[in-house]
DNA sequence: TATTGTTATACTCTATAACTATA
DNA sequence: TATAGTTATAGAGTATAACAATA
């Protein structure tokens, strides 16, 4: 019966572990994930963004940089987009006006619920090969492994996941 | 008694699903390799390409390509860094000299033994929290997932994982 | 003087396309 | 003319550091 992960012979390589077989299907819903956002007009920064945002409405640029573990250029960067979207505002805060608050507009809303949808709607495609029974002991097992590492819950460090490279 | 993955309450979001989960640590798991890598003198492309002409010695440069599901000029690069650390030779074929057939160096092989024990420290420390069970259930929820989306054991696209950016 | 946000710069990674040499 | 490999070019992504406005 097999154990597991049998390895060492010659020919075309098999999988490498535990280690590796993560990499690869973490990659992979990345990259899944990025191109289903893509419909929504979003990048995966962009959308971990505005969930922020969505989540935890009039924090500071510096607070989203904080929790988003990026720095606060690249945080002015993902807002300006997202604001020459129409999906974010900058709030001048009056007692200190060096602060912008910033808030999701009633767009932001909109992007946030299709967002969501977008995220269910993978979280479906990734799940199908598994009953409900496989799901939770999947998420058990890979919970412990977040927290051994230290993992900040719904902190995904290096973002992206489908930027392959420059298209035609 | 925790089900696994509650969701909802407002503030500092938690994780995501099964989809974000696994792109988070198999993410930190592509992260850890490289970093442990980067004490051999190999970049992750490097490991992979190294492993690969490794296990099937004497390829040519398109054969490495299309297993590694990178373009052609991708591999004349990573090719050009072993080669300049002594690590592999392109020997051109005789009966047609358009083509190379790439082999280890002796050094190569040496590598190729620190990778493989680089590997195997990697694995150690992933899978540290799970007890032997648990990584053999694990490993089979993993590859039932990597099959349904038909991913190529052993293949990872967009190897890397480490590159977070410029270095001072 | 310290802090928030911004701009400027630089660097990595990687894909596409044009090119060279062999066939 | 077609193929293996190479070089040239271009673009996405992101970090660091210098800078401006406000405190």
């Amino acid at each position: 019966m097999p154990t597991g992960a049998e390895e060492g012979r010659a020919g075309p390589p098999a999988h490498l572990g535990v280690g590796f077989l993560l990499a690869q299907v973490g990659a992979d819903s990345s990259a899944r994930f990025a191109a289903r956002l893509a419909g929504t007009g979003l990048t995966p920064p962009e959308g971990a963004l505005l969930r922020m945002v969505a989540v935890q409405p009039g924090l500071n640029q510096q607070k989203l940089a904080d929790q988003m573990r990026v720095a606060p250029s690249r945080v002015v960067a993902i807002l300006d987009s997202l604001e020459s979207k129409g999906l974010v505002v900058r709030r001048r805060e009056a007692t200190d006006r060096r602060v912008y608050a910033i808030d999701l507009t009633s767009a932001g809303r909109r992007s946030f619920a299709e967002l969501r949808e977008v995220g269910m709607a993978h979280e479906k495609e990734i799940c199908e090969p598994l009953d409900e029974e496989q799901r939770g002991v999947l998420v058990r097992l890979l919970t412990l492994l977040a927290d051994h590492q230290g993992l900040t819950p719904g902190v995904h460090p290096g973002l992206g996941g489908a930027r392959q490279g420059p298209r035609p």
